[in-house]
RNA sequence: GGACGGGUACCCAAGUGGCCAAAGGGGUCUGACUGUAAAUCAGAUGGCGCACGCCUUCCGGGGUUCGAAUCCCUGCCCGUCCA
């Protein structure tokens, strides 16, 4: 094993606690453990509440990562059982449930990008419902009854719905408790989570001390905020850029992010040191560097992250000649016209528009263009001819062939 | 179990018999400006063989009425308070 102050600098990057003495113990008892010399048990547990993992769900796999290039056991924890209810954090509003059907198949879906981040090799996959299944309404009150209702309801997410009149389920305080037992289950060292998480790993903490266990470290990072710089990123907010989309469209979403939330994607989710971080941030400050250079650089490295390097730079030629130099893109989906047909047709045929009302729509908001000119009847017919090209806004694209 | 309040479009929220496809805000989309973005400004935002027409929407079902999101009955759901 690596020595012990060298893991804690890479292992405690980016961890962050809102609390400065909680940093402090987490610290001194990460340090500690890792000082027994031996591989220790990590895990972070994730709902499949989706089929996409989206980049907020790298920022602690990355951390898990590490700990595995440092030898130690990852556990990467599916909530096949608290999928079921929604974890309650950092949401305003109960989470609708799940069927055992949709978390079955998200799972499916997930475990080819999972390793796209964790070694396969090296990974170990457990689900919760495998033991919290099992327990008894006995076992149950048992757990419960460490705890009291103040206690839950301090937590902000609770204390906001509560104050606000919006109902709270009793099936809700029992995530908790379901994640803490996770902890008991798999005799952790070691659990990481966003940074809303803390509740739940503290409950981890005092139940295993009830089961007799030591209490694992908790490490907690950062939320990834959205495309949209200001939320959560998170797939039913629309502002998620997801661990499968194509180089194209993870190059182009990572441009569109405000400026403000360069500096946390940076940390967060690139493979850059600290140091090369701080250089560019005061690069940009001192005007040497474009703030649009920097987000390019940006969003070359993630996508380079997931699809290697030469679908970074394609990504970076398609963006600089659609956005930059407004000319066409060099491949685009096609589309057969056999026959002429009217405009409206088309748009909605290939998909460029939901309804042929907002095909109308946007042909009167000057948003359709045939090779470059402004369509604007919405009776324009179309005539078969190959390698026209009709695009929708700025973004849509596609090449008519006959 | 009881009393009272409530369920409106993607979200929040007005409307309480016709002038309501339904105010306002948010979001989203389009255009202008830019750095592609943000900010700002303008417009759009149920569907349809579409400028004035038709169809489907205001929790579900039934009813009253020439006419209902609005009134009545009933079912489901939520909140507050009481027990």
């Amino acid at each position: 094993m690596r020595p012990v102050e060298e893991q804690m600098t890479i292992l405690m990057r980016g961890v962050d606690f809102g609390d400065e003495h909680t940093l402090v113990v987490m610290q001194g008892e990460l340090r500690a453990r890792l000082q027994e010399n031996r591989p220790l048990r990590v895990y972070c547990g994730f709902d499949p509440t989706g089929p996409d993992l989206h980049l907020g769900h790298t920022v602690p796999m990355r951390k898990l990562r590490q700990f595995q290039e440092l030898g130690h056991e990852v556990t990467f924890l599916i909530g096949s059982f608290t999928g079921l209810i929604g974890d309650p954090s950092g949401k305003d509003k109960a989470r609708p449930q799940q069927t055992p059907e949709d978390v079955e198949k998200n799972e499916e879906e997930w475990l080819t990008q999972v390793y796209k981040i964790l070694d396969p090799q090296a990974t170990l996959i457990k689900h919760n419902a495998d033991w919290l299944s099992k327990l008894s309404f006995g076992d149950v009150i048992q757990l419960a009854s460490n705890f009291t209702i103040q206690q839950f309801l301090e937590r902000e997410s609770f204390d906001k719905r509560y104050k606000r009149g919006d109902g709270i389920w009793l099936h809700e305080f029992f995530y908790a408790l379901m994640q803490g037992y996770d902890a008991v289950a798999t005799q952790t060292d070691i659990q990481i989570g966003g940074t809303e998480q803390l509740f739940n790993l503290m409950v981890g903490r005092k139940l295993q001390e009830v089961f007799g266990q030591r209490p694992q470290i908790a490490l907690t990072f950062p939320i990834l905020v959205g495309t949209d710089g200001a939320q959560r990123m998170g797939k039913s907010l629309g502002n998620y850029i997801g661990i499968n989309d194509a180089p194209a469209v993870m190059y182009g979403k990572t441009m569109s992010i405000p400026d403000h939330a360069m500096r946390s994607w940076m940390d967060l989710l690139t493979r850059w040191t600290p140091q090369e971080i701080a250089g560019i941030e005061e690069d940009v400050r001192a005007g040497r560097l474009h703030p649009k250079d920097a987000k390019m650089k940006l969003a070359r490295e993630l996508v380079s992250i997931f699809h290697g390097d030469s679908a970074a730079q394609a990504a970076e030629d398609r963006f600089v000649r659609v956005y930059q130099e407004r000319e066409q893109p060099a491949e685009m989906p096609h589309w057969t016209v056999a026959q002429p047909t009217p405009i409206i047709d088309l748009i909605t045929q290939a998909g460029l528009a939901d309804s042929r009302s907002e095909a109308r729509r946007l042909i009167q908001q000057n948003a359709v263009r045939l090779d470059g000119e402004t369509v604007t009847s919405a009776d324009f017919i179309v005539q078969p001819a190959d390698g026209s090209v009709l695009n929708v806004g700025k973004h849509k694209f596609v090449r008519l062939i006959s």
